[in-house]
DNA sequence: TGTGGTCCTTCAATC
DNA sequence: AAGGACCACA
């Protein structure tokens, strides 16, 4: 921020508070004929968002179409902050204080949602019908798996069992996402499943032709697409030809499909401007490759300029220097080393602490601290491995009612009820979704797998799904329900009714049902509310199930009525949603062997790198206070016959005894405070196993 | 034959 | 807490 007070008419100088290598990004070939191909190298802290949001506004303001700009980010929510950030700028160079309209970029969001939209826009082109809807992980999954009972790969009379339909989705999606053949894949990231490579081929050939029939497309879909789009002869220029600008941030953690996307609609890279950080790259699982900026220089028949931001604003030189030394232990990467002048600042503290439990009150106590000493409680964030890791730091927080907003981990869409309601929803929108109207179907009692595939064998192949419906015979145990349903599915195909209506429709329907099938049905209606105001928000079914599968809520407050705006909260997230922000205290949980890395991923070299990366993005967060705390005790849950085990715990091994000079280390038993511990009151406790079965935790 | 209940295993990160 | 397979009853 500039200490010097805007002029309200003389124009200021935005540009003025940039680096020397931050304003040659933003500079790089305005005015020029042809803009060549750029890539921002920028490390942790150095300024990235703000650099994008001013070469965009630069862009505007030299002339280029805020339409023909396509910015591709990584979640709605960066999309947003880029824009407004760029309009912050442009009215500063216009010299207007908060006037004028600020500006909208239409063609910013991720990959996946501008996909979709774009395959909306071509459908007819392409041979699709745009009334298509989209899976998530979780329908995919269904659908993988109604797929495989269907050509037989499910029964256990094999001696091996084949892989679950998870396993075999991450597989079909780890190929497509890599543009690898199937073998490699399967050497490389699924070895176990290596016997199973002919019958995996004919799954994935019987899933693709499903989603074709049923009018669906899964998240990898929407970038296939849109690859095969970019990369055909006459759809590829004319998508290009729609964006004069083409900005990526995260360009870490983007896949090859996403490279492909990019090469085919610019093949000479003309326009095209990538930021990222190889350092920060933690989305290997689902496909993404540092070779993207690695190989980006040569990506295009034009060779791309480089620009490498070193200059680290956020941290203080002892967070750096700690931060640079776990990082430097990596095995590959493009070297650079962050530097600051802000030099005072405490070392980053390691604190041994006897268990998870104790974790929970120290973090507590010094955020309290924190709080005392004059920082918000928004600008204090507890960083985990994995969402459930917060569970007894939530419990504590509660108890001394220390308000917070939790990111990352939110399982709403995948509870069961909430299935229930979009799946009637789509199968209303898509009647051909037959994954949708099979779990639809089998909420009547009396109807099982059977009689739903009956039924929709039916349906299909009728001209008119309502009337086919209607004229099915169900079992006769099943008639009154079974009426009753098919005059909802009337009411909600007529045309003319308005959105949020359906919703209701829907609700009043579904609600005695899920009484009959959960005891804890008080708790899921709740939830089921929850998502009848989450859809008022949206302008239209069609809208609504789109958006809600490609901008799922991300915290806990997305959800829950109007938001805290002016309360203060402490920000809990997973490393991974943590991506891009940051805060003045971090403190990071669970920093032992067995967390970070997780013992999920030390199969091999390449997933113990991530796990390293994982934990430099989780201190490369924190401003001035960064605290690392290592329960010693930690607990596995078991099975209530077990019993809880727990495992001692060691520290991280990307921390080296060589590396502890740049930490304080401390330990804390606090024999007193111990004593003062009060039992969790029941109302508390209540709440929180509430709140875990309404499938946040 | 089809449905719904029981028992066992497994359990990260996300568009 | 949920998926997957097996089993008993209509």
């Amino acid at each position: 921020m500039s200490a010097v007070l805007d002029q309200p008419v003389l124009p200021s100088d935005p540009f003025a508070s940039l680096n020397a290598e931050q304003r040659a990004a933003v500079e790089h070939d305005i005015g020029a004929e042809l803009v060549r191909p750029l890539l921002v190298v920028a490390g942790a802290g150095s300024g990235k968002t703000n650099t994008l949001a001013h070469r965009v506004a630069r862009l505007i303001q030299s002339g280029a179409d805020p339409q023909r700009i396509l910015l591709l980010t990584f979640s709605r929510r960066a999309a947003g902050e880029m824009g407004q950030r760029a309009s912050g700028v442009l009215q500063r160079l216009l010299g207007r204080n908060g006037a004028g309209s600020p500006i909208t970029l239409p063609w910013a969001g991720t990959f996946h949602a501008i996909g979709a939209r774009l395959l909306r826009e071509y459908a007819g082109r392409i041979g699709l019908d745009e009334s298509f809807t989209i899976h998530d992980r979780g329908d995919s999954e269904d659908l993988m798996g109604m797929v495989r009972h269907e050509i037989g790969l499910s029964n256990t009379a094999m001696d091996r069992r084949f892989p679950l339909k998870g396993t075999c989705l991450s597989i079909y999606s780890r190929v497509v996402n890599s543009r690898a053949p199937l073998e490699e894949v399967l050497q490389s990231t699924f070895p176990w499943c290596g016997e199973w490579e002919g019958q995996l081929k004919t799954l994935f050939g019987a899933y693709v032709d499903a989603k074709q029939e049923q009018n669906v497309l899964d998240y990898d879909d929407l970038l296939l697409f849109w690859a095969e789009m970019a990369g055909d002869p006459v759809l590829g220029p004319e998508l290009g030809a729609l964006f004069d600008h083409v900005l990526v941030d995260e360009y870490q953690d983007t896949n090859r499909l996403q490279a492909a996307i990019l090469t085919g609609m610019k093949p000479g890279g003309e326009g095209v401007v990538v930021v990222g950080d190889d350092a920060q790259s933690i989305y290997a699982f689902r496909g993404a490759t540092i070779r993207n900026i690695l190989d980006f220089p040569n990506e295009f028949t034009r060779p791309a300029q480089v620009i490498t931001l070193e200059r680290n604003y956020r941290s203080t030189q002892p967070i750096l220097d700690a931060s640079n030394a776990v990082i430097a232990g990596a095995l590959e990467r493009h070297a650079k080393t962050l530097w600051t002048d802000k030099a005072s600042g405490a070392k980053p503290q390691l604190v041994l602490i006897p268990d998870e439990a104790e974790q929970a009150r120290w973090v507590c106590n010094r955020i309290l601290e924190h709080r005392e000493a004059g920082i918000k409680l928004t600008q204090q964030a507890v960083l985990f491995r994995a969402a459930s890791h917060s569970a007894a730091l939530e419990l504590e927080l509660m108890r001394r009612n220390i308000p917070f907003v939790k990111f990352g981990g939110l399982k709403f869409l995948e509870a069961s009820h909430i299935k229930d309601v979009l799946a009637v929803l789509r199968f209303v929108q898509n009647p051909a979704g037959r994954l949708a109207g099979f779990r639809t179907v089998q909420l009547i009692p009396g109807i099982g797998q059977a009689t739903a595939t009956r039924l929709l064998d039916a349906a299909a192949q009728a001209p008119d799904p309502v009337a086919a419906l209607e004229g099915f015979a169900p079992p006769a145990r099943s008639k009154v329900d079974w009426d009753a349903f098919c005059v909802l599915y009337r009411r909600l195909r007529t045309p003319g009714l308005r959105w949020p209506a359906d919703i209701e429709l829907v609700k009043q329907w579904y609600l005695p049902h899920l009484e009959r099938l959960h005891d804890d049905a008080q708790v899921r209606a709740a939830d089921v509310e929850q998502l009848a105001l989450l859809a008022g928000g949206h302008g239209s079914r069609e809208a609504f199930l789109a958006e809600i599968t490609l901008d799922p809520p991300e915290a806990t407050s997305d959800r829950a009525g109007p938001p805290l705006l002016d309360e203060d909260y402490v920000i809990l997230s997973t490393i991974h949603s943590s991506k891009g922000q940051e805060w003045k205290s971090v403190h990071v949980l669970n920093v032992v062997d067995g967390c970070i890395p997780s013992d999920m991923a030390t199969g091999n070299q390449d997933d113990i790198e991530e796990e390293r990366r994982l934990l430099y993005v989780a201190m490369t967060r924190a401003r001035e206070h960064l605290h690392l705390v290592l329960p010693n005790r930690f607990f596995i849950k078991q099975q209530a016959s077990t019993g809880d085990r727990h495992v001692y715990a060691a520290r991280t091994r990307f921390i080296t005894p060589a590396m502890l000079k740049h930490f304080e280390e401390t330990a804390w038993l606090d024999a007193e405070s111990r004593h003062l511990r009060k039992p969790v009151p029941e109302s508390i406790r209540m709440m929180v196993r509430d709140r875990a079965r309404s499938a946040w935790k």
